[in-house]
DNA sequence: GATGAATGAGATTTCATTCAT
DNA sequence: CATGAATGAAATCTCATTCAT
């Protein structure tokens, strides 16, 4: 996808781009492919296949099956905490700032984002400590950040305090959730009309 | 369920059990070690481990490790629809009802039907069209059983109307769905007071 | 199927009867599974079944399924020499001697004979030693019935020895053999008129 | 069939074969198991120990058992038609084809040969609709080949008409069939002088 | 003597992972 | 580095056979 061909002095410099390259290939076809196979349906073989790869190469990017999933899963922690932080801090207007946090969330049923949802609302159903405490976390920080800006605005009164802001910003991070869901299995009649609401 | 008090001295000589019983004591573990281990997690072995017998005997129960689960999951949804119907019609008062409900939904997170609920939220990821179909319907089902409920509610101006009714219920829903996650990862501390604001 | 009704003075010879008769019963459901299915694909299961009775049955009657199987096979042989040693007897006239062979023949291949047949040549695939030596000596024995016979005929100028007695009944023999899987193949065309040409 | 001669010094490092080979491995081993075995008799455990792999191995060059019998069978069908053909071509004088034709079938309790055709006897056993209409075509052709190369040597003069050519290539067939089990089962003292008899 | 419940052993098949080239 | 070949371990499921009642 980058450049590949246009460099032909520096041989190392190529090579590590590629390297580069068919990892992150290997990142995009996994998370596809765990999102819709659950993380024990997906095989490496499939991964392999979806990347255009062969199974070993995925070894020589990382250590174990496990390992790739959780580093799936690390980046797009790290890209929802940015992209959060981003949203809230787009707009000076509190209401246009919800619009987009709103948004945001909306974006996150549509394809790739519905695979991150996906990923996201499935990796809490794998048996394993260490992810389960990192998921943990990840809710925790988006929490908070929402919490900590909807405290704000509240307290300068741009916006009204019908609700608690932890429970508002728990109210609307549950939607998020639940409407991952929702698409995912085809109830989608009332998804444009909710947030307006609230 | 059956008489699990009466036992003779016998620790655990858990042979020769009625058919029944033992079905029973199969779709329980089964309902236990699925909602610990995800479906392609949760294997034979591990169910009959949990079960107290061994692997062959699954089969004379039930046909196949997929049809075990999905008559758990049949189990459940009737026991939901059931549940919910009965908790709607336990008060004349709405406000003593959604709060029936609501408590319904904390019992959700409690052992037994915290395994429930987590079965419920991990069925989602399973790959498989027909499941997928049957809980579609059963989240439709509740949904439109509180819907009409507020919606009465409204319209004898026993409750506010902040919120039109098809968005309310879809919070409510929201909530008991993501509250399973956060419970089952931990994070617990709003749980309390978030009805209350609602 | 007799009389398990009619007898009740003398217990043990009732009970005797009714053992004799379930033990019939599984004998024809065994002989007419095992051609069905072979000989590792009829299950104890199956055959229980066919004879309508459960399965540790089997085992208060034969030691195990290869006992069963092995009795199956005895049984037959003795029936198929007795008959054919009576065939043989049965006219004066050589001509219709063997025609009435002929007819033997042909009608192993119709309906309970047929099972037998099927047995017959099944069991040449199953690997077991005792069995293999039991089915080589029976072979020799009917086939050097036939040639006895034949080769007294041809000496009292009774039939004509365009063939060599041996040659012949090795003929018909094979004829046997190879109309059964015809039979069970479907490609049925010229059995009727075969013989009469030989 | 492959190079079994000029192996290195290495006893059995069978590892790292040609795919191409070790897929015709498979096919020799398997065509031998399951001459030696039964369809269900032969394990894919035994299939791999006679080809010195794995199990899994198997599974990288046949979808499943029954698709390596399937091409077991399909191959030695294509060989036999082949066969017939050619050999029904190879002498102008009919006296001498037959004697070819005789040849080739007694070639075929042989070694090798031999596993074939028990293995084809052995397939008429199997329980799979798609097997036997394959079956019963093969038979079929390789019948009606030998009836038109009959009828038509009958028709020249070239041979006597004792027989119909319908029955003798039937009686040849039978001959060919049965004789393998005679051969299997250890009585084979007339093989010689019956072909020369017809 | 018959039955329902149980099981050990094993069959087929899959999968993550590793060599050897 | 990449790949084709290989495999140990395990998963689902079956089956002949045996208890306990």
């Amino acid at each position: 996808m980058v450049d590949s061909s246009r460099k032909p002095p520096q041989e190392r410099k190529t090579r590590r781009m590629a390297a580069r390259d068919r990892r992150q290939r290997i990142l995009d076809a996994a998370l596809h492919v765990f999102a819709r196979e659950n993380y024990q349906g997906a095989t490496t073989a499939k991964i392999a296949e979806a990347a255009g790869i062969t199974e070993p190469v995925i070894y020589q990017h990382f250590k174990s099956k496990r390992e790739l999933f959780l580093e799936v899963i690390r980046i797009n922690r790290k890209r929802m905490l940015e992209w959060n932080a981003e949203v809230l801090k787009a707009h000076d207007d509190p209401i246009k700032r919800y619009q987009a946090y709103t948004d945001m969330f909306m974006y996150y049923t549509t394809q790739t984002n519905r695979d991150v949802a996906m990923v996201w609302s499935m990796a809490f159903h794998v048996n394993d400590p260490e992810l389960k405490e990192e998921l943990r976390q990840t809710e925790d920080e988006l929490l908070q950040q929402l919490t900590r800006d909807l405290r704000r605005s509240m307290e300068e009164g741009k916006i009204g305090s019908r609700h608690a802001p932890e429970v508002l910003s728990t109210l609307i991070f549950c939607l998020h959730g639940h409407l991952t869901w929702l698409t995912h299995v085809g109830a989608v009649h009332f998804r444009n009309w909710i947030y307006e609401d609230i």
